[in-house]
DNA sequence: CGAGCAATTGAGCATGGTCAACCAGAGTGG
DNA sequence: CCACTCTGGTTGACCATGCTCAATTGCTCG
């Protein structure tokens, strides 16, 4: 898959729901691992493929919480509002994490796709139906919540101490770190997500986004191509600052 | 259980390791629910009862993370800290907490006893070994892991998104649910920790979780008897402003 | 009664927010 | 084809929330 790519074009070999669900990852991330077919095929049938285009919702705080998905492609963003509109953006996912896992009975933010996404679709009820049936699924699924708990105390951090030079470094840094997840190159990133969204993740404005950037940007540590992507120049330099260095 | 007794006469009680343990959650929280003795008694052999004084630290960030705590009675915190030793408090866990959860290898905390304390130390690999055999408790802890997740998404948007007045009237109304959750009074709080790690919780300054607690009372809402307890007179004030009202 | 510590209070300041103007690129219609 | 508009981003001036530094209070324990 060739990065950067997330225009519709993307979607010209997606076929039908079957087929997609094939590819997703129900298999790849080794979820299902020892999962014998007969199960796969259970957990199928409660399982549809989902494309949403940028700005779709796909599931909304307080609804109630029937079905878990796992991106398979794009970026979904996450949020929970205030009653006055204030917003926080609590996470930016992309292929292969899933969302709504929960074990209460409502969705506790609303997710919603930030470019053109594609997503799995499991029935709540299938999947645990399978975890019962093969302990090594809920396994997975603990050890994914874990790692997701783990990572959550970064965030944390980083919204109740840094300043908003250090979020907007650590925020650069993190996108590296998942590009190069993925395979694609640490210094060349893509930035789907507009700047309000960067804010409201980073417990910042826009504005001071924005000057925060240039300010990186003057310093010679990144250059701006354009608005949706951003070049490293210097890491060393962005993970000194992201730590309070 | 008295509330608001984490004196050193609580331990009067406590005596060898091996009481201590069946009395603490494996049981109580249905941990073990369907489990058999056998399985209880291989567990307790690899468990043990710690009891720890205020300021002592159960786990550190960076350490091999060998073994799985649950809080039996007092207040534990979590936190991070910073190269310039700024610090961020993830959280204050009583009686029922697991800590050290983590699917790495090394805790992603500090965990330090706010008051004295008492602890279940399980070994990990025994917990695990226990999960293997007996899926049930491997599913407890998934629901419990993911209840955490879902409490983080609140404590995101306060660290974020909220003003300090907000965040110390959240701050109130949370330990409030919790002396709920014990079965104490609603509107007299205990207060086991100190300004500072309050402060370091909501991503404020000691001074500033002063100001705005004086602020608090001149409008009525509390009163502070001592600095280890707060008596909630207006409640529904405490959470309209907690969220943005 | 005095030492030590935590919390409170005050005065001034800085970081980041607010409000407003400006700019650049994409899409639309004359 | 070029002006017009719409949207998202940047920049600037000013302001406010919460931080820093410092003095003071109050409690606990010798």
């Amino acid at each position: 898959m060739a990065p950067f790519d997330y225009g519709p074009g993307r979607w010209k070999n997606a076929s039908t729901a079957a087929q997609t669900c094939l590819s997703c990852d129900v298999r790849s991330l080794t979820l299902c691992h020892g999962v014998p077919d007969d199960g796969i095929r259970r957990l199928q049938a409660a399982t549809q493929a989902v494309s949403l285009i940028a700005g779709q919702p796909v599931v909304r705080e307080g609804e109630p919480a029937d079905h878990i998905f796992n991106v398979t492609s794009g970026t979904v963003k996450l949020y929970k509002l205030m009653a006055d509109g204030r917003r926080q953006v609590t996470g930016f996912l992309q292929d292969g994490s899933f969302l709504g896992l929960s074990h209460a009975n409502a969705y506790v933010y609303t997710a919603e796709a930030v470019t053109q996404v594609m997503l799995c679709r499991f029935q709540r009820k299938a999947l645990e139906a399978l975890m019962d049936e093969f302990p090594t699924v809920r396994k997975k699924f603990l050890e994914i919540v874990m790692d997701e708990l783990a990572a959550v105390e970064d965030q944390k951090l980083l919204l109740g101490r840094k300043t908003a030079l250090e979020k907007v470094a650590s925020f650069l840094i993190m996108l590296s770190d998942r590009a190069v997840l993925r395979g694609h190159p640490q210094h060349l990133l893509s930035v789907p997500m507009g700047r309000l969204d960067i804010g409201d993740y980073l417990g910042l404005t826009i504005e001071t986004v924005s000057r925060t950037l240039t300010q990186i940007k003057r310093a010679g540590a990144i250059s701006i191509p354009d608005n949706s992507h951003i070049r490293i120049d210097d890491r060393a330099y962005l993970e000194r600052i992201s730590e309070g260095g």
